[in-house]
DNA sequence: GGTGAACATTGACATTGGTCAAGCTTTCTG
DNA sequence: CAGAAAGCTTGACCAATGTCAATGTTCACC
């Protein structure tokens, strides 16, 4: 377990009795689609890594609505909100496909950054990232229409494909891309067979054949402040 | 000049002959409503904090579509992504009414983090309470209707008050709130009618008054996460 | 104190996306 | 393999918000 800590982005700088340390607080579980693996209402003091599979992140009004706000998969990493203590989170998470995750306790992300103020500032950056993507977002939910938003969405898995045929999987159910992208499954369904007609696409159950690339990008991110291939920019 | 830094909250744990030697690379300078600050096209390589006035922050598009994502006034600090280095910054600030702003190096920002790990402490904190303000703006922007949006925005300034009663003055013109909200202008003037039919308040100008708070609570929160008076949790 | 510019509101209408209900398809499970 | 459950799609309809254009209001400046 100690070499895929270490694999960690956020871990590789480290050094290996640092990570060893680390390793001996650790636990790896894999999760089924489905389980919550911390809500609102449940004080936490972990943080999660994920290894493989996905979660998603949610906020659930009293009325029963919930806005995802991100979807994480291998790399990423979540619950380092505050750091340290045992505040319920004010978020919620759950596995929407069969995950496997290194969950380990917040303190010593916190002791290892007031440590070590490289380490902390790897964490300052990935937050600031994940701000950005959040501000991103606000946008995207501001300025573009639903069947754009779901191109913005394919096109971030065509970033190294450069020859145009491209087939992209969707990774897990049209039901939580819907949400992460801020609509209706209903208007989801729809807007994808409208994403079809405008840019030639075709769509077999999750898996999607993209025949011109540069369709899809003229039609998506005229409505963007970026423009493909829009990755994170180096921090 | 140092006396303002130093009352900065990001600086106040910082010691005396430190803040002195920003003081020396700061520039304070009072800017008028319009004034862009930067933009994404410029490259910039300082931080901004907030004296007095209100500075928004935005995204724009091709198109010219723009998406705010915070409006900032007195004691925020803005433009601290990537923390040094002079890439352009992926978003915009504009002054939206009349403001005094000091502006910093961001490397002196840094260079002190990676020599204090409690301001470097201080700093993530900074930014993780600011990711969770994006998440739950996108929260907001998928669960709550135009008038709840706006209720919660006016909720923002009863904060302290406790008797009914209560009079707020939208602090920069509705057009930026409606962005703010994100929403048109002409929509924010309807829904904002909405709300006074729905609570009961008044509506004066730029003037509210707010004659039973529980009632505006009651209308606003029951789509939210959390509920009034729902500051940031502490971190 | 008058005038213009910026800001705000209103009406008419178009468009988008949400809701509810039904039916279909795929996947899982015994 | 059968049956059930979960996921997805479609239709009909409705509510919310955006757009465009006209008009009203406020405020700063001469």
């Amino acid at each position: 377990m100690q070499s895929q800590l270490h694999a960690q982005p956020i871990f590789r700088a480290l050094k290996d009795d640092v990570v060893a340390g680390f390793a001996e607080y650790a636990a790896q579980k894999r999760e089924k689609k489905g389980t919550i693996l911390f809500s609102p209402e449940t004080p936490n003091e972990k943080i999660y890594f994920v290894l493989s599979g996905w979660v998603k992140l949610f906020r659930e009004t009293m009325s029963g609505d919930e806005a995802v706000t991100d979807v994480m998969t291998s790399g990423n990493f979540f619950g380092e909100i505050g750091l340290s203590g045992h505040d319920p989170m004010p978020y919620g998470a759950e596995v929407v496909e069969d995950a496997d995750i290194i969950s380990l306790p917040r303190f010593l992300l916190a002791e290892e950054i007031m440590r070590n103020s490289l380490f902390g500032m790897a964490v300052l950056q990935n937050m600031t990232r994940q701000r950005m993507q959040r501000d991103m977002e606000i946008e995207h939910r501001t300025v573009q229409s639903a069947p754009q938003r779901i191109g913005c969405f394919l096109l971030k898995f065509c970033r190294d494909a450069k020859t145009s045929p491209v087939r992209v999987h969707l990774p897990f159910d049209k039901t939580v891309v819907a949400h992460r992208l801020g609509m209706q499954p209903e208007t989801f369904s729809r807007a994808l067979a409208k994403l079809r007609e405008e840019t030639g696409l075709r769509v077999q159950g999750a898996t999607v054949e993209i025949d011109n690339l540069q369709r899809l990008v003229d039609y998506t991110c005229s409505a963007c402040s970026s423009s493909f291939p829009c990755e994170d920019k180096k921090l």
